[in-house]
DNA sequence: ATTGCTGCAAACTCTTTGCAAGTTC
DNA sequence: GAACTTGCAAAGAGTTTGCAGCAAT
């Protein structure tokens, strides 16, 4: 995705096109392994000193509002972000405490058709996300490219 | 769970018994909607009022680390605790923000069954849980009992 | 007696807020 | 120029920590 994506993606939502949000978007989208407020204003003050921490969470929080970034539920602690709005799963490895984006297509058929048959009563499913707990193998404790 | 199996359950762990962590351990048994570690504080309060905020916080830790109970993850803020160490999915109500406990052993082996023939490259599955999002018909948005 | 646990209060971290000044459309 | 957005600094919520005194084994 490139600038004038994200231009126009902000304008679809009504947003003003700001550098401070254009920034914000290419973070999340470039750290794409989920990224901390924290690690999302560093990565922008490398080219752009002056951006605000509070100017950096509420940015955040206003692309979550309009869906063009989405939360990642953690374990612990701090809230993470992810570019990545279509459908998919996370690998959280125990070690490394990493969070990998997993897709697959077919699995998502399985348990779209699963609870097509079985219906969980008095409820209205609207998105069904798989965390998948475990560990990486082989490789350093520290990180491993999918 | 009765406090003798509560004790036998420490003692096991290696941790001692003591009324705190009773008091921890039966709160959040007893609130099994997955409550926050304020929750546990006041519900232990109004039996025993002394017990400091540190130790709350500390003794769910220690549970956690010993695998008694679990954190359950939530998209915003606070930490939230499990006394049921069970497998078992969560449905997250977008509307009222309660989490409710669902249990499915046919799901469970159909997952089982899917990445035994799917496996993922590098990783090594300890557990599969899933994050139903969505939100609880008619009754009111407040409470919905399961 | 030894080791571990608790209470307390202070410190910390992450996040939110209020508002004046500055930008975008 | 109207409406929205930012920077800043202060406040807030939730959680952690250090340590003296106390309790469990």
């Amino acid at each position: 995705m490139n600038s004038t994506d994200y231009k126009t993606e902000l304008r679809e939502r009504g947003l003003k096109v700001t550098p401070q949000r254009l920034a914000v978007l290419e973070a999340v989208n470039v750290l794409h392994d989920h990224p901390t407020a924290d690690e999302v204003g560093s990565f922008i003050r490398k080219m752009y000193p002056n951006i605000a921490t509070g100017t950096v969470y509420k940015t955040l929080e206003t692309l979550v509002d309009k869906d063009i970034i989405i939360r990642v539920k953690t374990d612990r602690d701090i809230m993470r972000y992810d570019a990545v709005t279509k459908l998919h799963h996370h690998l959280y490895c125990k070690d490394s405490g990493q969070i990998k984006d997993y897709f697959d297509d077919e699995l998502n058929r399985i348990l779209k058709d699963y609870f097509k048959k079985n219906k969980i009563k008095k409820f209205r499913i609207e998105e069904i996300k798989l965390q998948i707990t475990g560990s990486f193998k082989g490789k350093s404790k520290k990180e491993v490219k999918l």
